[in-house]
DNA sequence: CTTGAACCTCACATCAGTGTCAAGTTCTAC
DNA sequence: GTAGAACTTGACACTGATGTGAGGTTCAAG
């Protein structure tokens, strides 16, 4: 599948997916004219990346990360080293600090909602 | 209460309660020489508008919000407007989409902390 | 007074992902 | 073989909260 297939696919621009693929996140064959070819894995690969991106993980940890995920058609290529799985328990503590966080702000916003309705 | 004091307590930098308050988020007395005083419900606003923060509101939102709050001491000095009430509702379902995202990622993390575990 | 800590403003730097533009190449379909 | 869409690399801009440093003023305690 080339680049804009798969941008169109997952809603990630173009720009991302190089980006991505720089800093060693996705990788991706050639066409003999240099044209990127991506597996059909890759789609969720990205959605995976994003999803990590968005839970405030950096490039370098997600990609250490990735290959000791188990991707939706097998088991995980790798198995995270002690040092990755205690970097990856702080992420994952920070991670149920964040969520707790936005539930706060969620209900905040929810009450001054309520309010502004209740007139 | 002056910055530095602030500071201390809730943890965040003199900069940003600077910038708080250039943005309209905060604002102080200041001593016959300049120096800000923050009342003591400074703290708590300083906290609820660092939760905001985290929440991806920016702050001309979190400067529209802020009145409409009910303070630990009282209720709202202000009420939101249907314009922002429905802003305020699309930043709620964003944060309930984000909330999601967190959740699969931390599932994600999770995974791979036990595996490396369970070697 | 004096001294040192704390504060002031202003300006520029940083981060990391993403947008955008330029100039050139490859692919696909006619 | 040619037109136009899609792709390539590279470079620079932006965002928005925060870091940092300079150069100067105020505060509080001795």
């Amino acid at each position: 599948m080339r680049i804009g297939e798969l941008a169109r696919r997952t809603g990630v621009s173009e720009r991302s997916l190089r980006y991505y693929e720089e800093r060693g996140l996705l990788t991706a064959e050639r066409t003999p004219g240099g044209h990127r070819d991506y597996p059909e894995t890759a789609a969720d690969r990205v959605i995976r990346i994003q999803e990590l991106y968005a839970a405030g993980l950096h490039s370098e940890k997600i990609r250490q990360l990735l290959p000791c995920m188990r991707d939706r058609d097998g088991g995980p290529s790798a198995v995270a080293t002690p040092r990755l799985a205690q970097d990856l328990t702080a992420e994952r503590d920070r991670i149920d600090r964040m969520i707790a966080d936005l539930c706060r702000s969620r209900e905040t916003l929810d009450e001054v909602i309520r309010t502004a309705r209740g007139t």
